[in-house]
DNA sequence: CCTTACTTGTTTAAATTTGAACAAACTACT
DNA sequence: AGTAGTTTGTTCAAATTTAAACAAGTAAGG
């Protein structure tokens, strides 16, 4: 159980850092700003909401709300979709990219201090071989 | 950054399988079952509240919050400190200690299903190796 | 003593998260 | 077409979390 200790402690002080550091630096939760990343890297810079809430394995409530944020601070906009009646895209604007754009670098450099820059590069690779097995394993897609 | 993304996506699909779990079945949130294991672990079955809350890396309020549902519940009291007229223990009850008893081998079932069980011994040792390093070094006292 | 600085635990208000309930829209199958 | 079952996103109330303010107690040094 040494492992399962590791693991929750580790979450909550690396979680801690870089909530904080998105909060005091840039007014954004970490929600907020997984969504932003997510709909960079998407084709038309637009995901449907159901879809960002398995992508940040929240829920579909949490979208709700945290897109609504977004939306009032001009960083996101809802886009009815064309064929499902019911869907509705959360849309990157370019105001969003901006926010994202000024925000990276610092995510970047606390997740790195916090977490890549403790390791030996063995280490981290074992890392990520581990979790990326866990996270696939627990998708529900499968 | 593969590394990363991995730590979020385990981090939040393990957590809620762990939360879930214990909600339906024993109807604990998980940081009071964590409270309920510090406390069956230390010395005369009691914490202070301010070590609570370092041990669960979370805020004295939050620690404050849900021991007021334990005691609530019976599975803890507290007690005042002798010498510190400011301090608190949490002290486990007995039937704190039976709860716990009731509710550890489910626990330990889904965070085997959950983690243990999806790894190899290697990638096991490997990410207790790299976690706890990380643990250790976010470890504010330094 | 005394006063300055720190620590402890709680309270408070605000933000966030969740699940359940819901209405609307889609699907599949007859 | 009809209908039973599913999916979608939102709303709602309740639970939880946090930071900041607070009151009370302790520690250190003059």
């Amino acid at each position: 159980m040494a492992a399962w200790n590791a693991f929750l402690e580790a979450s909550h002080r690396v979680g801690r850092r870089v909530e904080r550091q998105l909060r005091d630096q840039q007014g954004l939760s970490h929600p907020q700003y997984e969504i932003l990343v997510r709909l960079a890297e998407a084709p038309d810079r637009e995901i449907r909401m159901t879809e960002l809430a398995e992508l940040l394995v929240t829920s579909k409530s949490g979208i709700t709300y945290q897109v609504g944020k977004l939306e009032s601070a001009g960083l996101v906009r809802r886009r009815s979709c064309s064929g499902d009646e019911r869907g509705v895209f959360a849309v990157l604007t370019d105001e969003g990219m901006d926010k994202l754009r000024s925000a990276a670098p610092g995510h970047v450099e606390i997740v790195r201090s916090s977490l890549i820059d403790l390791l030996t590069p063995d280490q981290l690779d074992a890392l990520g071989d581990a979790l990326g097995t866990v996270a696939r394993r627990l998708d529900p897609r499968d």
